[in-house]
DNA sequence: TCACCTTACACGTTTGAATTGC
DNA sequence: AGCAATTCAAACGTGTAAGGTG
């Protein structure tokens, strides 16, 4: 890797072909037998990463998780909590979160179940969020859990505040990005990995359609607490009489879960009664639920199989997605959309196939992400004082493999421009091609596409099915005390969201130099600029 | 007509400045 | 003067309901 290093500035942007040769030979193979084995089997540190909340979102997922958007950004519940662990003291990371589509389809809530509503909409601009305490020692990701309380999700295609923009009635997931940097600037030859959770796909909405999410979140988040039937809000206890439901019946979708619960005496009454403070009781609670599921669940039987055959009876379920590092999310994605495919405008047998856990998908799925090497012995500024920093581990090199792979085959990736919401520079660099539209036009969709999308099929054929899907967006948004390099802050527009008590701005971050113009310094070339 | 989106609203939670006590 | 604990009001987060839009 030294001498990919060694071409700086543009290491990765003409990728010696002898080199990628190499690299291919060596690891686009079947994984080694160590990867599967568990973390020790990542030299670059044995990174893990578990969801916290697991139980609270695998409720969730189970009955099919829709998260509000909203034109002023509106919060993730449940949301995003990780504990990290595996990580070096005295290394500076940075934590990312992004979201990925899951498939290419749009969605609809009809008959108490989603079904493929046609062709996904154009993407929107793609958003990666910035943990704020980013960047930040191991030892501090690792002393608590990380939580993502503060994203915020959108469906305003214009908004200027950095959340991070989906469509309504289309399937996300997010992506935890682990990336060993100093600052900003020196993710961009740092080595990441990225994680995934299968339990945290959701369905982007503008008001739920599932009324049994809706209980769900009232009665998990506290912000909710008033529309609790044990509360004290007289409006809402009001609205729930039977002329109330009477009403509501008129909407579609809405009775009929509402029947299904009053047939309990008195959905009224507190379906949840007690609720507060029940955490224990979640689990017995949800496998109440899980039983239900089988006559009510929007996935059906097929997701079941997918998440419970993965997580055998008793096995914990986080700690077998992260022993793998990136957590394999396709087998649980792919059971929801086996079971709409039936119906979906595009079916495919292939998606099938994928689904039964076929040693592709879950190799890649394996693989870390990994944008460059970092180069420990280099002058890049590091946690000397802590010691010789271990160098990455031969998984790291495929994930090099992943990106110069896939910049091979694509000499057009190169010319990629960093998204900015403050500018016209719309053609973005995951749009490949030049597009009348404000977005790009849509992706052709396949299912085989789709499933490669799903193991974060970096190998893609062409420019626009490996560009659907970029590992980051191009602006990241993060407090304004961040440290930031004077390289770093080149990409800087200046723009500030204030969010009352915490400063923000946005900068451009080259955090995948083989897809960006090479419009930032090298360090050696770092100027003063300076904020 | 329908599906979806937007907005105002009421309520509970969170936050941080102001106040109080030691 | 300095610090910690408490109070309190404003901002924020939430789902609901009604109306708007295409």
């Amino acid at each position: 890797m030294q001498s990919i290093r060694g071409e700086f500035p543009t290491p990765f942007c003409d990728p010696n072909p002898a080199i990628l040769q190499e690299l291919k030979s060596n690891f686009s193979g079947p994984p080694p037998a160590s990867m599967g084995t568990g973390p020790e089997a990542y030299l670059q540190g044995s990174i893990r990463m578990t969801l916290e909340d697991l139980e609270l979102w695998k409720t969730f997922h189970e009955i099919g998780t829709e998260m509000i958007i909203t034109k002023p950004g509106r919060r993730m519940f449940p949301h995003c909590k990780v504990n990290l662990s595996g990580l070096i003291q005295c290394a500076n990371y940075i934590l990312l979160v992004d979201m990925v589509p899951e498939d290419g389809f749009r969605y609809k809530w009809n008959k108490e179940k989603w079904e493929v509503a046609g062709k996904a909409e154009p993407q929107p601009p793609c958003r990666t969020y910035l943990h704020p305490d980013s960047p930040a020692l191991g030892s501090h990701w690792m002393k608590q859990s990380v939580s993502f309380l503060k994203l915020k999700l959108t469906n305003n295609t214009l908004d200027q505040h950095g959340h991070i923009i989906l469509h309504s009635m289309h399937r996300y997931h997010p992506r935890f990005h682990v990336v060993q940097a100093d600052d900003l600037f020196s993710v961009r030859w740092s080595v990441f990995q990225t994680f995934t959770f299968p339990e945290t796909s959701f369905t982007a909405v503008t008001a739920y359609q599932n009324t049994r999410i809706t209980k769900l979140k009232i009665n998990h988040n506290p912000f909710a607490k008033g529309f609790r039937d044990e509360g004290t809000n007289k409006k809402r206890r009001a609205n729930k009489n039977p002329a109330c439901i009477e009403k509501r019946a008129k909407l579609p979708g809405v009775l009929t879960e509402d029947s299904k619960d009053s047939s309990s005496p008195g959905f009224c009454q507190s379906s949840y009664d007690g609720y507060d403070g029940e955490e224990g009781r979640l689990a017995k609670r949800k496998d109440e639920d899980a039983v239900k599921e089988e006559q009510y669940s929007p996935w059906g039987a097929e997701r079941q199989q997918g998440v419970r055959t993965d997580s055998p009876a008793g096995a914990d379920t986080s700690d077998i997605y992260n022993t793998e590092q990136l957590v394999p999310a396709a087998a649980s994605y792919q059971p929801y959309r086996a079971h709409e495919y039936g119906k979906s405008p595009s079916p495919s047998s292939s998606v099938g196939s994928s689904v039964t856990g076929s040693g592709r998908s879950s190799y890649e799925s394996r693989v870390p992400d990994i944008a460059t090497v970092a180069d420990h012995n280099s002058s890049k500024p590091g946690p000397s004082h802590c010691g010789p920093q271990p160098l990455p581990g031969p998984q790291d090199y495929s994930g090099v493999l992943n990106m110069t792979m896939a910049q091979a085959g694509k000499p057009g990736v190169i010319g990629h421009h960093i998204y900015s919401p403050y500018s016209t520079e719309q053609p973005l660099g995951q749009w490949s091609g030049p597009g009348p539209a404000q977005y790009p036009p849509p992706h052709p969709l396949t299912a085989d596409y789709t499933a490669q999308a799903v193991h974060h099929g970096y190998h893609h054929g062409n420019v626009g099915e490996w560009s659907q899907y970029p590992l980051f967006s191009y602006s990241c948004w993060f407090p304004a005390q961040t440290p930031l390099t004077g390289a770093a802050l080149q990409g800087w527009n200046g723009s500030y969201h204030v969010d009352r008590r915490i400063p923000w701005r946005k900068m451009n971050v080259p955090l995948f130099p083989n897809r960006f113009p090479l419009t930032f310094s090298t360090p050696q070339q770092q100027g003063g600029k300076q904020e």
